[in-house]
DNA sequence: ACCCGACTACTCTACTTCAAGTACCCGCAG
DNA sequence: CTGCGGGTACTTGAAGTAGAGTAGTCGGGT
C-alpha cells in the first residue's frame, strides 16, 4: 500500500485526478495522457490498479459503480472519499513544502568517477553536456508551443524540468573545465592510480604510495 | 538482477568498491560508510545481499574465500572478474553519458499543484526554501570541515547534490514570486477553482465555466 | 465476409526493495 | 560474574513495481 507519504506518487496523482471528478482506472490513464503528466509520475497499469487498489483499501477512494460495454471487461468508476481529500492535501503540501534527499543515478555514477580514466571522463561528460543541450531544447519548444494555448499554472513541473536540466549543464560544464584544466584537487592521485593500472585493476602498492603522498589514508580505519 | 544498466545503482558501487580490492559484504558497507558514499546510493543490507548475489550470477564477481570467526556468521570474500570490469566500465560510462530522466517526487507535486489553493502553495514552497537554505548551509559546513583532508576527486557528487540544492531553491523562489505577484498566468482560473469549492471538491460547472472563459477545454477529448 | 491493426481494459507474474529480525560476539559497569 | 549495550554479519518476508500477456471491440480496406 502507497503508506501515505513516502509511497507511491502515482497514487497523488490519481486522488487529484479523482479529485476533479470520478473516473475508472483506464480513464485516469487517457486523463492523465492527455495532460502530458504521464511524464510527471511513473505512470504504468501495474502500478495504476494496485495503487488504485491500495487506496481503495484505505478508504482515500471508493467505488462508485461498475459498468460494462459489449463484452468488454467491466469498469469500475471511483470516486474519491472526504478521507481522500484529506489525505492527498496532507501528502500534496508534505511533498511541496518538505525537500527529502532523493538520490539520481547520475550522483552514484560521480561518486565513483575516479575509477574512469580522467581523460575519458571529460569526454563523457561533454557527450552528456550535449545531450542535456537537446534536451532543453526540446522542452523549450514544447513550451513555446503550449504558449498561448495551456496557462503556465498547467505546467510548473516541466518548468521545473527544465530548471534542473540547466542546472545539470552548468553543473558538467564546471565539471569538465576542472578536470580539462586540473584545477580540482586530486588530479594527481587519480592521474597515478589509471597509470599504474595492470590488467586494468589499480595496483595495491602504487595506489597505498599514491595515498600516502598526498597525505590521504584511502581507507582510514582497517 | 540488476541487468545492466538500469539496475540498482548500489551494484555498480559494488563492482567499483571491489575493483580496489576484494571484500565481503558488510566490509563493502563499512568502506562506502567510512567514504561518506552511503549517501550516494541506496544502501542497506537486503539489497545489498540480493545485488552481491545478482553480480555473482551474472559472473562480474566470484567468492575467492569464506573465513569464519568464532561463532559468528561465515564471510564470504569476493572479487572483482574481468567481465565485471568490463560491465562497470559500460555501466559507468552510460551513466555519466546518457541523462536519462528520473522524476523527482517534488515534480510530481509540482504537476498537482493546483488542487492546492494559491496562498497555501506559495507558504509550502516558502518553507520548502527555507529547508532546502538549511540543507545548503549544512552540506558547505561539511565540504569546509573536509577541505585539504579530502581532494575534490573525492566528493564530485557533493558538490553536484549541492549545485541541484541551489537550483532548487532558485526554482522555488521564483515561483513564490510568481504567484504572488500573480505574474504566473492561469491565477485567475486558479483564485476561481478555489473560490468555488463545495464540500473541498471543485464544482464541475464552475470548473466548466472557468476553463471556458480562458478558452481552455479541461479536457480536450471525452 | 473477413482479416488486420489499433484501441480498450485490465491481469499475471517475476522481480526488486527494505525494514525488521536473528543470532552471535565482546567489552565493561555494577 | 552477569547482564547489557553496541557491533558483526547476514536472512526473511511482506510489500511494491513493471512490463508482457490476454481477451475482447471496432473500423477500414479488399
Amino acid at each position: 500500500m502507497p503508506r501515505n507519504p513516502g509511497g507511491n506518487p502515482l497514487a497523488l496523482m490519481v486522488l487529484c485526478t479523482l479529485w476533479e471528478r470520478p473516473s475508472h482506472p483506464y480513464q485516469l490513464v487517457r486523463t492523465l495522457k492527455e495532460r502530458r503528466k504521464d511524464k510527471s509520475a511513473r505512470l504504468n497499469y501495474g502500478s495504476l490498479y494496485t495503487v488504485v487498489a491500495a487506496l481503495e483499501k484505505g478508504r482515500a477512494i471508493e467505488a462508485v459503480e461498475v459498468t460494462r460495454e459489449g463484452n468488454l471487461p467491466p469498469r469500475t468508476v471511483y470516486r474519491i472519499t472526504d478521507a481522500g481529500i484529506a489525505k492527498m492535501n496532507g501528502w500534496l503540501s508534505e511533498l511541496v513544502a518538505d525537500p527529502k534527499p532523493e538520490i539520481p543515478a547520475f550522483m552514484t555514477a560521480l561518486s565513483v568517477l575516479p575509477v574512469l580514466p580522467p581523460e575519458r571522463a571529460s569526454e563523457l561528460l561533454a557527450l552528456r553536456v550535449s545531450r542535456l543541450g537537446e534536451e532543453i531544447k526540446a522542452l523549450e519548444k514544447e513550451s513555446r508551443a503550449l504558449d498561448g494555448e495551456v496557462p503556465e499554472l498547467m505546467r510548473i513541473e516541466s518548468d521545473y524540468h527544465q530548471a534542473l536540466l540547466e542546472a545539470e549543464v552548468a553543473f558538467a560544464e564546471r565539471l569538465v573545465q576542472a578536470i580539462k584544466d586540473g584545477s580540482m584537487s586530486g588530479m594527481a592521485v587519480w592521474r597515478q592510480i589509471h597509470r599504474s593500472l595492470v590488467d586494468g585493476r589499480p595496483d595495491f602498492d602504487s595506489l597505498a604510495a599514491v595515498f600516502a603522498a598526498d597525505g590521504l589514508s584511502p581507507r582510514p580505519g582497517d
